[in-house]
DNA sequence: CATATGACACTAT
DNA sequence: AATAGTGCCATAT
Protein backbone atom coordinates (compact mmCIF):
# COMPACT_ATOMS: atom_id res chain seq x y z
CA UNK A 1 0.00 0.00 0.00
CA UNK A 2 1.44 2.79 -0.82
CA UNK A 3 1.34 5.86 1.57
CA UNK A 4 3.17 7.72 -0.52
CA UNK A 5 2.20 10.07 -3.04
CA UNK A 6 3.69 9.52 -6.56
CA UNK A 7 5.40 13.37 -6.08
CA UNK A 8 6.71 12.28 -2.82
CA UNK A 9 8.86 9.67 -3.97
CA UNK A 10 10.28 12.09 -6.54
CA UNK A 11 11.12 14.25 -4.40
CA UNK A 12 12.74 11.61 -1.59
CA UNK A 13 14.71 10.31 -4.65
CA UNK A 14 16.14 13.94 -5.92
CA UNK A 15 17.15 14.66 -2.75
CA UNK A 16 20.01 12.21 -2.38
CA UNK A 17 21.51 13.53 -5.55
CA UNK A 18 24.69 14.62 -4.15
CA UNK A 19 26.38 17.84 -5.10
CA UNK A 20 28.04 18.13 -8.45
CA UNK A 21 26.26 14.71 -9.63
CA UNK A 22 22.86 14.81 -12.15
CA UNK A 23 20.13 12.50 -12.74
CA UNK A 24 17.37 12.01 -15.45
CA UNK A 25 13.86 12.18 -15.08
CA UNK A 26 14.05 8.63 -16.78
CA UNK A 27 15.90 7.71 -14.24
CA UNK A 28 14.31 8.49 -11.40
CA UNK A 29 11.03 6.98 -13.18
CA UNK A 30 12.77 3.81 -13.33
CA UNK A 31 14.25 3.74 -9.51
CA UNK A 32 10.25 4.11 -8.40
CA UNK A 33 9.62 1.18 -10.68
CA UNK A 34 7.02 3.06 -13.06
CA UNK A 35 9.58 3.12 -16.44
CA UNK A 36 7.72 5.85 -18.82
CA UNK A 37 6.88 8.09 -16.16
CA UNK A 38 9.43 10.70 -16.95
CA UNK A 39 6.96 13.41 -17.95
CA UNK A 40 5.19 12.86 -14.90
CA UNK A 41 8.35 12.90 -13.00
CA UNK A 42 9.17 16.82 -14.50
CA UNK A 43 5.83 17.37 -13.24
CA UNK A 44 5.82 16.37 -9.71
CA UNK A 45 9.00 18.40 -10.04
CA UNK A 46 7.94 21.61 -11.42
CA UNK A 47 5.64 21.79 -8.47
CA UNK A 48 8.34 21.50 -5.99
CA UNK A 49 7.16 22.65 -2.56
CA UNK A 50 10.77 21.72 -1.11
CA UNK A 51 12.22 24.10 -3.17
CA UNK A 52 15.80 24.28 -1.86
CA UNK A 53 15.60 21.18 0.41
CA UNK A 54 14.93 19.26 -3.12
CA UNK A 55 17.89 19.96 -5.54
CA UNK A 56 15.77 19.70 -8.00
CA UNK A 57 17.65 21.68 -10.16
CA UNK A 58 20.34 18.57 -10.54
CA UNK A 59 17.79 16.80 -12.53
CA UNK A 60 17.92 16.83 -16.60
CA UNK A 61 17.17 14.89 -19.54
CA UNK A 62 17.80 11.46 -20.49
CA UNK A 63 19.65 12.86 -23.58
CA UNK A 64 21.98 15.17 -21.35
CA UNK A 65 20.11 18.12 -21.95
CA UNK A 66 18.94 20.78 -19.23
CA UNK A 67 15.53 20.55 -19.82
CA UNK A 68 13.20 22.94 -18.02
CA UNK A 69 12.93 24.78 -14.64
CA UNK A 70 10.36 26.62 -12.79
CA UNK A 71 12.59 29.65 -12.86
CA UNK A 72 13.91 29.43 -16.16
CA UNK A 73 16.34 26.82 -17.66
CA UNK A 74 19.00 29.19 -17.73
CA UNK A 75 19.37 29.63 -14.03
CA UNK A 76 19.45 25.84 -13.70
CA UNK A 77 22.33 25.76 -15.90
CA UNK A 78 24.00 28.24 -13.73
CA UNK A 79 23.43 26.40 -10.98
CA UNK A 80 25.02 23.36 -11.84
CA UNK A 81 27.82 25.14 -13.13
CA UNK A 82 28.33 26.61 -9.68
CA UNK A 83 28.50 23.00 -8.00
CA UNK A 84 31.00 21.76 -10.79
CA UNK A 85 28.95 20.16 -13.41
CA UNK A 86 30.41 21.68 -16.78
CA UNK A 87 27.13 22.60 -19.23
CA UNK A 88 28.05 23.09 -23.02
CA UNK A 89 25.47 24.15 -24.90
CA UNK A 90 22.84 23.46 -22.40
CA UNK A 91 24.15 19.97 -21.78
CA UNK A 92 25.76 17.90 -19.21
CA UNK A 93 28.16 14.59 -19.64
CA UNK A 94 25.63 11.89 -18.36
CA UNK A 95 28.35 9.52 -18.36
CA UNK A 96 30.51 11.62 -16.49
CA UNK A 97 27.93 12.96 -14.04
CA UNK A 98 25.12 10.75 -13.70
CA UNK A 99 24.46 9.59 -10.39
CA UNK A 100 23.42 5.98 -9.69
CA UNK A 101 20.57 5.75 -6.89
CA UNK A 102 22.16 2.00 -6.57
CA UNK A 103 25.14 3.44 -5.32
CA UNK A 104 26.05 2.43 -1.83
CA UNK A 105 27.83 4.59 0.55
C1' DC B 1 -15.57 9.98 -15.77
C1' DA B 2 -13.52 13.07 -19.92
C1' DT B 3 -10.32 16.57 -21.28
C1' DA B 4 -6.34 19.40 -20.89
C1' DT B 5 -1.63 20.28 -19.33
C1' DG B 6 3.42 19.62 -18.87
C1' DA B 7 10.64 20.82 -15.95
C1' DC B 8 9.85 13.93 -20.93
C1' DA B 9 11.22 10.05 -24.43
C1' DC B 10 11.31 7.97 -28.83
C1' DT B 11 10.79 7.58 -33.81
C1' DA B 12 10.25 9.25 -38.37
C1' DT B 13 11.17 12.69 -41.61
C1' DA C 1 21.51 17.67 -37.07
C1' DA C 2 17.02 19.83 -36.34
C1' DT C 3 11.97 19.57 -36.32
C1' DA C 4 7.52 17.39 -35.88
C1' DG C 5 4.58 13.87 -34.56
C1' DT C 6 3.16 10.25 -31.27
C1' DG C 7 3.17 7.81 -26.86
C1' DC C 8 3.46 7.81 -21.85
C1' DC C 9 2.08 9.01 -17.02
C1' DA C 10 0.43 11.73 -12.97
C1' DT C 11 -2.45 15.98 -11.81
C1' DA C 12 -5.73 19.63 -12.30
C1' DT C 13 -10.26 21.08 -13.71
Amino acid sequence: MESKSFAQKVYELTRRIPRGQVSTYQSIARAMKKPGASRAVGNALNKNPFAPKVPCHRVVRSTGEIGGFASGPKKKAAMLAKEGVIVKRKCVDLSRYLYDFKTKR
